[in-house]
DNA sequence: CCTCCACTGGAAACCTAGGCTC
DNA sequence: GAGCCTAGGTTTCCAGTGGAGG
């Protein structure tokens, strides 16, 4: 039995503290992402708007399409949830035939699976793969004939799913309306992060889906502190969190464009911080300590979720910068993956496969890449590592495949 | 002013994995 | 089982290019 030196089990220690310790928090979950409060500060221009377009589908006829516009962590989608809560409530006291179908379309991903999930929200079962997008349209359309009631899409992300795959969807979304007979029928409610979005759009698509407009604008430290104080009553115990941290967090997030999901993360994790070092109290430092986690964790589950060969170039840009300083253009780095390729027995990839997925991680902001021109020698994309050599160090023993590169990439661990 | 390097990045073709209908 | 569909990753091909050195 492990015993702690006062002789007592140190697993019921460590139970027994957290059962007795003063805790930090009193609600965790009220700091959490997909937390919908019962008040959102700042926001009751847009829930009123909101509400007002959406209020006619309670009586049975359609609603116009809304655009909702902003940048991440402006209130869209806790604004959307919120007032669509509410609709759901009111229509089933109402005996509305009223379906509501949430999708977030980076989410999603491809148009496919966002008619299939369209499908899924008026019960037509559609296969994850093998049919035509026109085959699961076509039952898209038959099922909402079927249903015969209004049917509340919201798009979330929207520009993710445009940017890639165009707005076919969205122009064969709108036009349900005009072609169904009868009663019922689709509301789109389009949200985007990205502000010039809409200039992906064809203009057709456009005035339909932007019948409405509504603007989230980004927050201001004030704001944020209003959004946190109020959250923080609910989520922490009385005199725990200090004044001044509060402001910092907020200050903290209002500089990065008044982004309130962050705001919130700030706390919450400044708040686990706090509890796991025993203090009484949430102070500037745990904030601080809680920035530099969020920004590591987020690299660190960027690079894991990194397929194999994007992880070989890290390791590939990290060996050619030691082994010759300076230089580290595309064609380097291709030779040294090449190298690491071979060392493990896999086919390498193409150049020009590597040249698409270094400006991958340079989007990533794992990479920094940069296209130079060195005259008579040519033209390449200068490489540099964005993150700290510790993650590539942990990337290697994490990954049971990689590790077995470890000895080779050690030898270029000490210099430099 | 011209050349020519070492690539870049667009486009299309190809391959695989899944799944439909008949 | 043949013949068709799509998504997603990759390869093949190639025209295009900024600027140091001639």
């Amino acid at each position: 039995m492990y015993m702690s030196d006062s002789g007592r089990d140190i697993v019921f220690d460590i139970f027994e503290k957290v059962l007795s310790r003063y805790s930090i928090f009193k609600n965790r979950d009220a700091l959490r992402p997909d937390y919908i409060p019962d008040n959102l500060p700042h926001r009751s221009e847009q829930i009123q708007r909101l509400a007002f377009i959406l209020a006619p589908s309670l009586k049975g006829s359609l609603p116009s399409n809304v655009f909702l516009y902003g940048k991440p962590g402006t209130g869209k989608t806790a604004v959307t949830q919120f007032v669509l809560s509410r609709l759901k409530m009111k229509a089933k006291e109402a005996g509305s035939t009223l379906a509501i179908s949430y999708i977030n379309c980076r989410i999603a991903g491809t148009e496919y699976r966002v008619l299939a999930s369209l499908c899924s929200s008026i019960d037509v079962d559609v296969p994850f793969t093998g049919l035509s997008k026109a085959e699961v349209f076509q039952r898209f359309r038959s099922g909402l004939e079927r249903f015969g009631g209004i049917l509340i899409v919201v798009l979330d992300e929207i520009d993710a799913l445009v940017k890639i795959h165009g707005d076919d969807i969205l122009y064969e979304l709108t036009r349900i309306k005009e072609s169904s007979s009868g009663r019922g029928g689709v509301s789109m409610i389009g949200v985007s992060n990205d502000l010039q979005f809409k200039e992906f759009l064809d203009p057709r698509v456009l005035s339909s889906l932007s019948e409405e407009e509504i603007l989230f604008r980004p927050y201001t430290a004030d704001e944020l502190y209003d959004i946190l104080k109020e959250r923080a009553e609910i989520a922490f115990n009385e005199n725990v969190l200090s004044e001044s941290a509060l402001r910092l967090c907020a200050a903290l997030a209002a500089a990065e464009h008044g982004d309130a999901r962050r705001a919130l993360d700030l706390l919450r994790v400044a708040g686990e911080i706090a509890e796991r070092s025993n203090s009484q109290s949430v102070t500037d430092e745990h904030v601080r300590r809680a920035q530099e986690k969020i920004e590591s964790d987020r690299v660190w589950e960027a690079i894991k979720t990194l397929p194999l060969h994007s992880r070989m170039i890290l390791l590939a840009v990290y060996v050619n910068l030691k082994r010759n300083e300076s230089k580290c253009f595309t064609g380097e780095v291709y030779e040294v993956y090449k190298e690491l390729c071979e060392g493990l027995g896999l086919e390498p990839l193409t150049q020009r496969r590597i040249s698409g997925l270094i400006n991958e991680l340079d989007a990533m902001g794992l990479l920094n890449s940069k296209l130079v021109s060195m005259g008579r020698y040519g033209r390449s994309k200068r490489v540099r590592l964005n993150i700290p050599a510790s993650m590539i160090l942990q990337l290697l023993k994490s990954d049971p495949y990689l590790s077995s590169l470890e000895g080779y990439v050690e030898k270029y661990w000490s210099k430099g």
